[in-house]
DNA sequence: CGAGAGGTTGATGTATTTCAATAGCTGTGG
DNA sequence: CCACAGCTATTGAAATACATCAACCTCTCG
């Protein structure tokens, strides 16, 4: 729940300051600070904020609660787009053709807050720096996408999995929480269209980096205990060295192994 | 070269109109357009337009020729994430930290339109208009950027660089070229790196959609055969079947074949 | 408590990568 | 102008990473 937001006419309202420090970036000065609210709208775990193909009118900021975003291409198969959370900004792909290109579901209970566009782009014209942020997040989202495309058409399996990792405990940390230890709030198949994987090899790859001792899992819950190799990682050594070398001490291997495994080093060790 | 674009001071230079056509977008009624020109500058092949890390505080659009946009990853590994032609916008990922955060090359001698980043804000706010013409430009690369990821995380080698080839086609004839028979400007490695695959996987895929008669190829010369079969195709028939298929009524087939091959027709035709 | 969704793990298959050898272009300098 | 060097592309054979199919287990929640 925002800090501050009040009540009124039964739904919480925030007021641009509010809005502004959720996105994290400077508040105009200049604010008027009570002409403009921000109404809050709350939904259910499972419920859809908006649909693909809907008409748009309406950016939405997350307040708390966690979702993700789906394409559904010609075949009714869902891709994972993104995993918003707090502070995250929903809706900017509807802008182009004035219909969401995406879906937003809620994985978890959520409280958004409403942005209407013409709200959105009249402030950015009596606010320069708003505007000036407002073109800062666009650019901001486009190169989170950049790095995805990157990762995807890079990295194996085990690599995208760690770094999945770091990256939401990157995320966690800026809100406030632990970045070492969290619940998923996403199914293996979630990470696993998000990621191009399927499902059991999201599995697979989580118990063996659980063998190797660079993270904690049980279930839902995530411990990363080496977020500096995790964040490395390239490639896992093969499953035969991995078994006799995660019995040694595993800490002092992890370290060494990075960013690429070294053949002698194993050889080394066994 | 831009229809008329003038000389001045030994290099080219447009008009509002001339940018606001070439990114097509509507150009403001109001404009005054002879206060505000944007200077050209020539690249030869090879050439960097801008580099990572570099200080950010000008946009490029492409007037003409060909480039790519690349990362480079902490190996010193090049990621290729777009190949910009004529009307494209580039340098937009710098906005967010103010400096770039992808690399742009020449591919072939091009003319690029320099907007310094201030001016473009300062039209914006000048003109409403431009300014949501702006913003839809922005919201059209996030949506390109996740119809990117969709595809790297779903699609099959054959299926991503069938569907490169039409997306190549579909642009040429925006551009008023032939969308079905043209060159590729980059290198088998470079398309690779672009749809996360290999270079003798690229080239392989190549072989066998001219094998099965959708498309030709020889070198950088592509036809496209069966564009509507190529942008359906989500996997190619077992290479056996393939060699028999491609002797009987490829055409018929072809037809036949999409979205997903058909097993008992395969077992039919044999 | 039972049903159903979510998760793990194994055996097997296959798409794609890797390694390697060869051939075709392109441009440069003698 | 030809020859040669160095990219670029093709193709084959072998290796492997990941997907697929399947069984089983575990939680959660009505």
């Amino acid at each position: 729940m925002s800090d501050s937001a009040w009540r009124q006419q039964g739904s919480l309202w925030s007021n641009l300051r509010q809005v502004c420090d959720l996105l994290a970036i400077p508040a105009p000065a200049t604010a008027d600070q009570e002409d403009t609210v921000f109404q809050h709208v709350r939904f259910k775990a499972g419920q859809r904020i908006h649909r693909i193909g809907q008409a748009f009118d309406t950016l939405y900021i997350v307040n708390s609660g966690f979702l993700k975003t789906v394409h559904i291409d010609e075949y009714g198969n869902e891709q994972v787009l993104s995993f918003p959370m707090k502070g995250d900004l929903l809706g900017i792909d509807g802008i182009h053709k004035q219909h969401y290109a995406s879906e937003a579901i809620a994985l978890s209970d959520c409280d958004m807050i409403l942005v209407p566009y013409k709200t959105f782009t009249a402030l950015g014209r009596v606010h320069v720096e708003l505007e000036q942020a407002m073109f800062n997040v666009m650019s901001r989202e486009i190169v989170r996408e950049q790095m995805m495309i990157s990762m995807l058409s890079a990295l194996s399996a085990e690599a995208k999995v760690a770094r999945f990792l770091t990256n939401l405990g990157e995320r966690f940390n800026q809100m406030g929480y632990s970045g070492r230890s969290f619940n998923l709030r996403m199914t293996r198949q979630e990470i696993g269209s998000y990621l191009g994987l399927t499902l059991e090899t999201v599995s697979r790859t989580l118990s063996a980096l659980n063998e190797l001792g660079l993270i904690s899992v049980e279930q839902r819950e995530i411990n990363l205990i080496d977020p500096v190799a995790l964040k490395t990682l390239r490639r896992l050594p093969p499953a035969k060295a991995r078994i006799k070398v995660s019995e040694k001490v595993t800490a002092l291997v992890n370290k060494n192994l990075l960013p690429q495994w070294n053949g002698e080093l194993a050889a080394a060790l066994n």
